[in-house]
Order: structure tokens, then C-alpha cells, then sequence
DNA sequence: GTCTGATGGTCTGACGATCAGACCATAAGT
DNA sequence: ACTTATGGTCTGATCGTCAGACCATCAGAC
């Protein structure tokens, strides 16, 4: 009997649920510092493009966290007790994140559009030499090698130049080691690693097949995952 | 007037979407190779948890997208051509535009997002500083000033760092010079101040009425028409 | 203090996505 | 030839989301 591929149950992301933790993401990273009045429901129905019963269940639930309570008819950001508002190590971890955003999405569009036939098959090849439960000192050295290769065949030295600045950062973050140290979170760190093989082989799937969009989007889908993912394990 | 966090369209998928693009994904990882016959439907929905009218809707945007095909009344994975490999040659110049592209282009988005009052007020004047028919030596070093303002705006402080060793490189640049050498072409020079005060203006502009969209699209206008200016010379 | 506009709260009807299930025609396997 | 498995089609139901209407209350202007 010959053996098929096995798939997981699908993720499914309500609109509210995205909502609110794009408001909750405001909130920690201090675009929204606390005390500051919300965006009315009707301006975040227009920001989001949604209806105001979307945004309400999502607000609705931003009052469950206690994120934000109700001053006469506005909504404003709660304090969070000091150490929480604002962290510094989170904000290292936002900071990196965002640089990544900025240049790793532009690198893998650019790879997609670019790279060798000879760079793509590496790149799969790379991808494919990731797998669940591997240790975590292998996953961090070719996680470096995979957005290495990615940035080697972007076609634009100085921006990998500077994409190089920007891994040395995140390598050398403590926040970083820190919150994938197996001894303290073996599941999560497990959790991470799994991800970030779907991740990369979306990556390298689109970029072999030449997909600038899909490269695009799986690069800052897999960044958003996990900043996410760590965000929320430095609460 | 005080300003609020901006927020883009919610992002959505659908159950098919999600399993259309693991599908691909399993296709072009060689999970699936050609040839191979698909998981049936009803496996396929007990894998991913879902009903089969959303397994049938991903397997014929499949079909559609020519990845699989029908023999029988059973699924199979279609060969592929392989991939036409685009290998554009890049100047310094090009390679530095799109460097401030990927970068300015957001910096200019979250500094219109974080800026506060006074350095929004900053950067309106100094945008006002540039004068049509001022000397290119005085035009270079508040070029070089404006640009930087909006940086040390935009709350990353490693973004900072990576911008400005692209400005360096924009700065230090022979091509750069040469092409804004006012002893060859007085009368280009006189254009390219020209542009750059009018940009500058409308940059500065968006990032004081905290219009992220808009100072981003003006950042990313002002480097098309300088970077097409400046190719366009080197022909 | 009054008035106006903006806010959140509630409700209704509609629509699309997804579900579970039933049934059928055809092909594959025995 | 027969059985089983496959994809195709259809129905009714549920849930999430939508657009809109209307209301009570609060904030701001005068």
C-alpha cells in the first residue's frame, strides 16, 4: 500500500479575531499608548474595510482582555501595570522584526524575479532540509542559510549587504536565544520549528515557480507568525 | 490636529484558498511529484477537517491553474515546463534606488504613523528650505538633511542605522555626482532641484497631516521620476 | 445651559461561505 | 460481472459577516 501525504485540519482566522490583534499589536507597540482614546468604531470600519459589527466583537473582546475600558461613550487604552506597558526587550524584538519586514519581503520578491535557475533549486533544496523535532542549534544554523540564500539571490548587493546588518541583529539577540532556549519551552520551541519549515518551503515554492506576489506574501506571512509567536510567549 | 494609527484592510482566506495553496505547495515540494494520482476528496477532507464542497472548490481552482488533471474519474498531478529564468543586469545606480525604495518608501510610512508634533513641524521646514535655483552644493547637503529627518522619525532606530548607511552610499556615489555635475548641464540640474523641492514638499506634507498611504506613494513617486531622471542621462 | 454632532448599543434582514448529508453516474479493482 | 470507490450534483441548515436603521448617551461648541 503505497503512502500518501498527510495533511493538518485547516487555520481559520475570523475577520474579528484579526481585527483585534492588529489593535492589540497597536497597543503593545505604543502606537496606541495607553490612556489615548480608541479610533471610533466607525473609523476602524473604514481602516479595516468591514462592517461596524466586526469591529465591535473585536473591540468587545479587547474589553475581555482588559485592554481597554469605557470612559463615558469612548473607548481608551488601559494602563498596564509598569514592566508590562512598555517592554524593552519586546520592543528589540518589534524593532527587528520590522526591519525584517521591510527588507525580507522586498528581498524574496526580487529572489522570485531573479534568482538562477541553479539559486531556485537550492533554495527548495534548503527549504526541504528542514524538519520537525530537529535540534534547535540545527534549525538556527540553517535558518540563517535559507534567508541567506534568498538574499544572495536578490540581484542587489548593497540590500544584502544591509540584509546581512540586519541577521547579525537577530542572531545576536538575546531576546531572541532567550525565547528559543529548549530547555525552558520544548513544545513551543517545537512549535516554532514546524512552522518555520511550512514557512520556508512556501517561500522557496514561490520563489522556484517565479511567484514575486507569492513570494511576497508567504515571506511577510511567516515574519508575522512568528513576531506573533514570540510576542506572545514575552508576556 | 492630533493623529491616529492607520490601519489597513483585514486580510482574508478562505477554507479553499488554504487548501488549494498547501496542495500546490505539496505538488511543488515533490510531496506530490507528476503523475501522481491525488488524494480522493473524502481523504482529503478528513485530513484538512473540512466539508467537500471546500476540497472540490480548491481541486477545481486547481485543475483551473493546470496543476492537476483528470484521468478516469481519478485526479493526477500535471508535469510542468520548466520555469523561463529572467536575468536583468543591474547599474550601482539602480541597485541604489531600489535599496531606497525598499527602505525609504517605509520609513516615510512609519514616520508619518510615530512622528511627533515638533518633528512633523521640523520636517515642513525643512522641506520649505529648498529653493528653485539654489546651488547644488546647498540643494546635495539639505537633500541629504531632509532625508535624514524623516528617518530619525520613524521609531526604528536599526532602520536608522541601515537607511543611513544607504545614504552614505548615495552620497559617496561617483555616478551620483557625475549625473548632478552642474558644469555639463545646468539646465538638468535646475529640473532635478526643481522636482525635488515639489516631493519634498508633498512628503513632508503627508507625514505632517499623518497620511501614511499618501506620504509613502510620494516617497516612491519622488525616487521613480529621480531615478528615471538619472538612467534616462546615462543612456 | 442648550444644542448639535459623534459615539457606542441594539436590532433586522440579507448574503456568502461552509457544513452535513443524500443520491447518482462512472471508473477502478477484484 | 460484480463490488467498491471515485467525482458530480443537489438540498437544507448554520454561521460569519454585511449594510442599514434607529436609539440613548456623551462630548464639544457656543
Amino acid at each position: 500500500m503505497t503512502t500518501r501525504p498527510r495533511f493538518g485540519p485547516v487555520a481559520r482566522r475570523m475577520v474579528s479575531e484579526e481585527i483585534r490583534d492588529t489593535l492589540l499589536e497597536s497597543i503593545e507597540s505604543g502606537e496606541l499608548p495607553p490612556g489615548t482614546q480608541l479610533p471610533s468604531e466607525r473609523a476602524l470600519c473604514q481602516d479595516f474595510g468591514v462592517a461596524r459589527t466586526s469591529v465591535r466583537e473585536a473591540v468587545q473582546s479587547l474589553i475581555a482582555l482588559g485592554r481597554i475600558h469605557k470612559i463615558g461613550n469612548r473607548f481608551h487604552v488601559t494602563e498596564q501595570l509598569p514592566g508590562v506597558t512598555v517592554d524593552p526587550r519586546k520592543s528589540r524584538v518589534r524593532e527587528l522584526f520590522e526591519c525584517r519586514r521591510v527588507i525580507e519581503v522586498s528581498i524574496a520578491r526580487l529572489a522570485a524575479s531573479r534568482a538562477s535557475d541553479t539559486e531556485r533549486d537550492e533554495l527548495v533544496k534548503t527549504a526541504d532540509a528542514f524538519v520537525e523535532g530537529m535540534p534547535l542549534e540545527d534549525f538556527r544554523r540553517s535558518d540563517r542559510l535559507f534567508h541567506w540564500a534568498i538574499a544572495r539571490s536578490c540581484g542587489n548587493p548593497t540590500l544584502q549587504e544591509l540584509y546581512g546588518k540586519v541577521l547579525d541583529g537577530v542572531f545576536a539577540s538575546e531576546e531572541f536565544r532567550t525565547l528559543l532556549d529548549s530547555s525552558t519551552n520544548a513544545q513551543a520551541v517545537r512549535d516554532v520549528i514546524a512552522q518555520a519549515c511550512n514557512a520556508h518551503r512556501r517561500i522557496a515554492e514561490a520563489i522556484k515557480r517565479g511567484d514575486e506576489d507569492g513570494a511576497a506574501k508567504s515571506a511577510e506571512s511567516h515574519l508575522n507568525e512568528v513576531e506573533h509567536s514570540m510576542i506572545a510567549r514575552m508576556i
